[in-house]
DNA sequence: TATTGTTATACTCTATAACTATA
DNA sequence: TATAGTTATAGAGTATAACAATA
């Protein structure tokens, strides 16, 4: 409807807004998006490289040469199971893990800020309304257990 | 429990989502999401490649080799000036516009259907929101931004 | 000399297709 | 044969540094 007209596009825009603080967040903590969104989908369990491909909405061949460049680094480790030998599953190192950790309180922080100019009570309906569209696309729990609380609240 | 806890992160999922979906969509129109991205910014204007990389978030270089694969294809179009020769000033052609209108239409409409699951009253008011964030950047309903500046927050 | 933009080079990300290993 | 992943190859995007042309 007219009134609504080019909330698609503004939706765009807020998602470059969003993303193109979040790439430099990531690489302060010398990861690319990519390999920190990753990080966090297997942060609170491992995952196959099947369902991660899935997850990331990538093909499974973008995924190995991805996985392959985090693991050389140690972020990451490839693990097969007994039962199937052709399933590889994917967990994130101590390492990873502590990265992801730091990164994601970081994220959290600063990417809220991007909704800062509105007046609090809109903000907090903007972050619920946020909440109900990402919700099928959240983990059951945050990547990190009791990651900072900031942002909206005040 | 904490409804705002994560609110960054929440933002950055959705974020994904509209990206995903834009990339598909970009794709259907035989473009990569900057391609689309630098359509809709040069649409209203012709710009110089300086105002272009800092309104696109990207360096100068990076610029000269997609607009190289843009001006190949017959998007865009280089013109220097006479007054001042070093500047090349960027505009898009018949054809690159044709193809961002229809897919600026498309994009509208279908990445409006990410908030589709919400009621509706809840819909506008987080369109609102959405529109306030973006206001800086965003276009009007039609492909004719007034913009004179990008890049929000930083 | 300072500014505008391009080239050279390298790396990440991603896709398609062909391949290997296992089931 | 079907499934899970990897390799081969290619192209897009982007960054740093060196460069050219113009002012």
């Amino acid at each position: 409807m007219a009134e609504n007209s080019g909330f698609g596009n503004d939706l765009v825009w807020l998602s470059v807004l969003v993303q193109r603080r979040y790439v430099q967040i990531c690489a302060e903590h010398d990861l690319t998006s990519a390999q920190a969104t990753l990080l966090c989908v297997i942060m609170d369990e491992p995952q196959g490289m099947g369902e991660l491909a899935q997850a990331l909405g990538a093909a499974k061949n973008a995924l190995s040469g991805l996985v392959d460049r985090m693991e050389r680094r140690g972020l990451v480790r490839r693990e097969t199971l007994q039962h199937d030998r052709r399933t590889v599953t994917l967990s994130a190192t101590a390492l990873g893990k502590q990265i992801v950790g730091a990164l994601y309180a970081d994220v959290d922080e600063r990417i809220a800020e991007i909704a800062g100019a509105l007046p609090a009570d809109e903000r907090h309906r903007f972050a619920g309304s946020v909440a109900r569209i990402t919700a099928p696309v959240r983990r059951t729990s945050s990547p990190v257990p009791d990651a900072d609380r900031l942002g909206v609240g005040d």
